[in-house]
DNA sequence: TGTTCAATGTCGCAA
DNA sequence: TTGCGACGTTGAACA
């Protein structure tokens, strides 16, 4: 990894074309050619980069360059795409190189993944006498997360999420209607299931009679780590 | 600018629970509070990180910690929300600052923008004898891309991606609901455009009655290159 | 390799 | 502030 403070311009042509006009920013070079142009504010994301497979070469200033004060212009060219980001470094303020070797990676946990997987092993809190049929069912459009049984022998399509929002009724919706159209299933009803559910989302939900239910993860994963202690 | 080159272990809690091992890594601490942490190799993505506004404050490791081999414990806790970032710095490789000063910021040029213009000045690609009533025609749900008329008089509503996907097949079937109630204007049918269209998303449109069409964009323009040349 | 869907998405605009 | 759509989305899983 090296790092690089510079007073720069950079141009980026590929899906669109941007540039940055002069200023001091930090460039960060890895290991596998990409290029990231930071500032110091804005989020995560930096202003410009070019994303690997790429590759950086240098070439020295031509005499028009010079007059204006570029020292170096690096090219950042994608592999395999037309993308390409153009440095133009005006003056080098610190310039470092680190060996950082590999890393172990991110290890996560609490995503909808784990949700659906963990509602699926206790789908009685949907309401007593529930029973899962399958985890991702599959239909024309795309897989249902979960779909259910009642006691009573109805069939539910059930849609979770971890924030609920309108797109995921939307989604819901799209399967209720398809599922609908199959007379060995129909009718099927829908429930929307996540973690925090946004009221917009709710009241849609509602309105088109698909049940909201609220998931309490830590209650959730209680339960699966006592199951894990008793098996 | 802060730039730390260290050692460390990485844990995040917040709208999920995430956690780094050990390595050698290259922590961004930005003017705004914000941190980065990224490894050598990945995308623009850091591996870790805290958005603004945020606090970041540093602790001495008690002794169970240098037990450890932590020689401090950085708590960057995010100022509105109970998101929280930890790190524990095992050894500092690197420790420099830099006054960057604001950015000028980036400058973009679009493209969808463009293709729906093209397609307005070549209405025609979507049929002969096609003309075009509005771009961005007005609704109670936000403006329609293109309205067209067809030879026989038909109303045709138009959504124009760059990528087309499901999202759009929503946007467009909601605008042609609308539409359809305003018995000037109904029947309204619906053309789904894009560069690209994905299986999905052509599925459901074709299911709804709405045409695919794929646009050339780069014969588009081509188009209108010759047309800027002859006029 | 291509497609689909989640994401600590982020970002920007408008109501 | 919230909602909504676009993004050089990125990233991962799966066919």
């Amino acid at each position: 990894m090296r790092i690089v403070v510079a007073t720069c311009t950079v141009e980026y042509s590929g899906r669109l074309d941007a540039r940055l006009d002069r200023a001091r920013r930090v460039l960060m070079l890895k290991a596998d050619g990409s290029v990231l142009v930071h500032a110091d504010g804005g989020s995560y994301k930096p202003l410009n980069w070019m994303s690997p497979p790429c590759s950086l070469t240098v070439h020295a200033a031509d005499t028009e360059q010079q007059d204006l004060g570029i020292r170096e212009r690096w090219v950042v060219q994608h592999a395999r795409t037309d993308d390409r980001l153009v440095v133009h470094i005006h003056e080098i303020h610190s310039d470092t190189s680190h060996e950082l070797g590999i890393d172990p990676g991110l290890v996560k946990d609490g995503v909808e993944a784990h949700l659906q997987k963990l509602l699926a092993e206790q789908v009685e809190i949907l309401g007593p006498g529930h029973t899962l049929v399958r985890r991702e069912y599959p239909t024309a459009i795309g897989p249902v997360d979960l779909l259910v049984r009642t006691p009573d022998g109805t069939t539910v399509a059930i849609e979770v999420k971890r924030r609920g929002e309108i797109d995921g009724v939307e989604q819901l919706t799209r399967y209720l209607e398809l599922l609908n159209r199959d007379p060995l299933l129909a009718p099927v009803s829908g429930v929307f299931a996540a973690q925090e559910i946004k009221p917009q989302a709710r009241l849609l939900a509602e309105d088109r009679g698909i049940r909201c239910v609220l998931l309490d993860y830590d209650a959730m994963r209680g339960v699966d780590d006592s199951r894990d202690r008793l098996f």
